[in-house]
DNA sequence: CGGTATCCTCAAAGATACTG
DNA sequence: CAGTATCTTTGAGGATACCG
């Protein structure tokens, strides 16, 4: 409970970080409602376990919905909490200032000609 | 350079996750320039070697500015870049958010009486 | 003072197999 | 379909010692 600037940043980063976290948040805000083996489609890398921790550490932190429908075969799907959507904002200026970085590092490689590249996405 | 919103918002996260990151960049942005043993004194519980590494990296992405000066015993001190500091920004979203969090997992906690906290910090 | 160089630990992430 | 359960791997981070 310090609450000083650093655990504040800290504390909000915990639930950003994760390898999978920003790419789940950012397919349930394009997507809205997910269910899991549509998340899993999305990512094609991640294994099932994963996936789920994700998910689950998501949901402990009130960001993510996760709404359970008894059929057979199982249905759940996942969304953003109203609370979770608190976050875009931020995941706007996260992607907003990495896209000049990639653009940053790339003018770093080839210090020659500027490829003028296109404008940024919504997301 | 795929140049995905996920792979932009990885980017932008690499930069500022690392466990001290965070720290050593609020240290920078409030104190403007620090001598290594300087900056080692605010963070109390980094290692030289973890410090050094930290530095290293954000001195890399052009995030950090590292000023030798050949004298003795060696001073040398630590400053944001230009660049570096299109960074404050986003650490201020990252922060305000925070701030809200931390105050939401305290109401998850007790689920009584809702204390008013203090207004936000400068940072 | 401002670092390197080694060695070690542990937790996050991955692979794989199984299940209600 | 949407998960657990295990086992293994990896690498970030830490402890400690030494150096120009």
């Amino acid at each position: 409970m310090e609450q000083t600037p650093s655990c504040r940043v800290e504390t909000a980063l915990e639930i950003l970080t994760g390898k999978w976290k920003p790419s789940i948040l950012l397919e349930l805000i394009t997507h809205d409602t997910l269910r899991f083996s549509e998340l899993k489609r999305h990512l094609p890398n991640i294994t099932q376990k994963m996936l789920t921790a994700q998910l689950r550490e998501l949901e402990l932190n009130d960001i993510v919905h996760r709404e359970i429908y008894q059929v057979v075969p199982p249905r759940v799907e996942y969304s953003l909490t109203d609370y979770g959507k608190t976050l875009i904002p931020v995941l706007h200026a996260i992607n907003a200032w990495g896209e000049k970085h990639v653009d940053h590092l790339a003018q770093k490689e080839m210090l020659q000609e500027t490829t003028a590249s296109s404008a940024s996405d919504s997301f």
